[in-house]
DNA sequence: GTCTTTTTTGTTATCGGTAACAGTCGCTCG
DNA sequence: CGAGCGACTGTTACCGATAACAAAAAAGAC
């Protein structure tokens, strides 16, 4: 009970010293002696003495909090990128605040906003198309910065993550040259996930460089299995029926995977699936997934490793590019015959 | 430039006022006129003062960050029980901050310890069964704590959650009901997930009650589809050869029916599959698993809104078990005629 | 029109630490 | 043997707000 009430001024009247001393010998800071520190820290023990944070950071201007946006923790993708940085960050004695935005930025700019008061040690935001607000407040502050997920041209400051045209582009060459020539893209309404809008943009520009026409499936819900299953049911009644099914991304594909099997409609004999993302799902399916694989983890772990030296003041390279091979699956082929376009 | 250096003395000056008013004013507390009020809103919002949160917790003693610790993000489990806090938090005005644990008590212990330096307004633990330090430093602090996830005899504080023993016996009841009488319990290694320990024990005491034996398979890996494949793979070399095979959970499920597939063993035909949670894969697979339903975005809502009542000093009921129903999926079936122990 | 009340505004002390500077003390060195 | 130096330890002045109380101004009461 006495426990919660000891501050530090207590630790030093009973050490017998100054509170600066504790302070110091408490933080582990050169200028005591190791006979008092050790004095002291058994001293601070016993006595349930806890540091305050607050009183910390303020003092000090800064405090060791990294705050990070993601969209969402449903989608494993960003599980396993905040994964990736949470263990270097913790172990540079950072701790990590997490929201996610949902997809909506004027909810990331908001958040901003009220992060900003805690004077963080970093910002981690997922994509780079943020509102306005948002990227100047972020540009004038003298916190790191750093933009996960997509490549900008010109970052607020620290940038690590994948050109998403340039998969879908990736992507879209490899089922041209599996002779695909009747692609559908599936994916959730327009505007909300603006990273699959690239992919979907680069797919559609390959596609277009050999003169085939990309069709855009939307399914109104949320980025998930279902989607990709309802995408799916409804991309086979199209007509001409796809060749060809682009999914958002894997979960969708999965769904979609499933939804085939159920109908009964043959993949990759009558129809053609690739995903995006290369999760581990893909591992245990009998039949494994087309799908680019994008380097999450270790996204994540560059990511970290260069806030702690922008944190720590060492500037390092601003901006990582990873490359996002396409994984040839067997939910697509080249042997099929009836892949010439019906339109 | 002078934004970031604006601060509440600033805002006061340029107003005219004493800094009690912008403190009032900007938090909204009453005290000021509303004239007043207006004015220093305006020009705090043209400086671009932004509060410091640091200060303000400090000298209030409290801070608005509830810290909630999960054992890992990866699992959709725990990313929906967040998911179904978070919206309460955030409404209520309290920011979260995020740990995984990794499944270790000592982690967790140590991530309080750390937390308690923050004078949160709340915490969450995962599971009631924690490291023995930390349980008693939580006793004695003032700081309303939430166990989520499993139900305590005793529970620090706050409790919601589910019986996973109670969950694992009705599975077991409900297996028995179908006739199978040679069940195997696929895992992790013993003492990793102590709340899939209790439903397997659960699982077990149902099954003696009939007279027959669990059979026990650890698959040293993390609880993913992948542990699922290979304990499926296992277990189907076990002689006599399992009936019926309980998952860890719906992801190991999963990985085992793939499995089955793969292998071209029939499921339910020549052997069944329960799995627990009710993830949302179920929506999407042709054949639905058979697995115990959690109310995980539930549960995280209800214990929000206690939390919340809670930090306001509001007491509600501090315990709630919640019910897990059975779902009777595709992956069993009472059909079969080759069910008898061949033990 | 004067005396209360109530509202609005300001003052002072404090929250729990840390930085920067100022002593102290014991030794080394010339 | 006193200056000079390095290793400790202490003092003072904040960090940027809020609580509690005090004072001043406005609104009512009679």
């Amino acid at each position: 009970m006495s426990e919660s009430i000891a501050k530090i001024e207590d630790v030093a009247r009973a050490a017998g010293v100054s509170i600066m001393s504790v302070s110091r010998a408490l933080r582990g800071v050169e200028g005591v002696s190791e006979a008092t520190r050790a004095r002291i820290t058994v001293l601070a023990a016993e006595m349930g003495y806890v540091p305050s944070r607050l009183a910390g950071s303020l003092a000090q201007a800064t405090s060791n909090l990294v705050a990070i946006s993601v969209p969402t923790l449903f989608d494993a993708v960003f599980a396993e990128i905040v994964g990736g940085m949470r263990e270097t960050l913790t172990h540079a004695g950072l701790e990590t605040i997490i929201e996610t935005s949902d997809y909506d930025p004027a909810r990331e700019a908001a958040w901003v906003e009220r992060m900003i008061e805690w004077s963080p040690a970093a910002l981690v935001l997922s994509g780079v198309d943020h509102a306005p607000g948002a990227s100047t407040r972020l540009r004038e502050g003298g916190v790191p910065v750093m933009q996960l997920w997509d490549i900008a041209p010109d970052p607020i400051d620290l940038n690590v993550g994948i050109e998403h045209s340039l998969a879908g582009e990736e992507m879209g060459r490899h089922l041209l040259g599996l002779s695909y020539r009747s692609p559908v893209y599936i994916g959730i309404p327009r505007g909300r996930d603006l990273r699959a809008e690239k992919r979907r943009a680069g797919l559609e520009a390959a596609f277009q460089e050999a003169g085939v026409t990309l069709r855009d499936l939307r399914v109104d819900a949320a980025p998930s299995f279902e989607a990709g299953r309802e995408g799916a049911l409804q991309a086979l009644k199209l007509v001409p029926r796809p060749d060809v099914l682009y999914f958002l991304n894997d979960h969708l594909a999965f769904g979609g995977l499933m939804a085939c099997e159920t109908v009964g409609v043959d993949v990759p004999g009558e129809i053609g699936i690739a995903g995006f993302n290369g999760l581990n799902i893909n591992n245990v399916l009998p039949r494994r997934l087309t799908t680019s694989v994008t380097p999450r983890s270790l996204m994540g772990k560059t990511a970290a490793r260069m806030l702690v030296a922008a944190i720590r003041g060492v500037r390092t390279e601003r901006r990582i590019s990873m490359p996002v091979p396409v994984e040839s699956g067997a939910t697509t082929s080249a042997a099929l015959t009836a892949k010439a376009p019906r339109a």
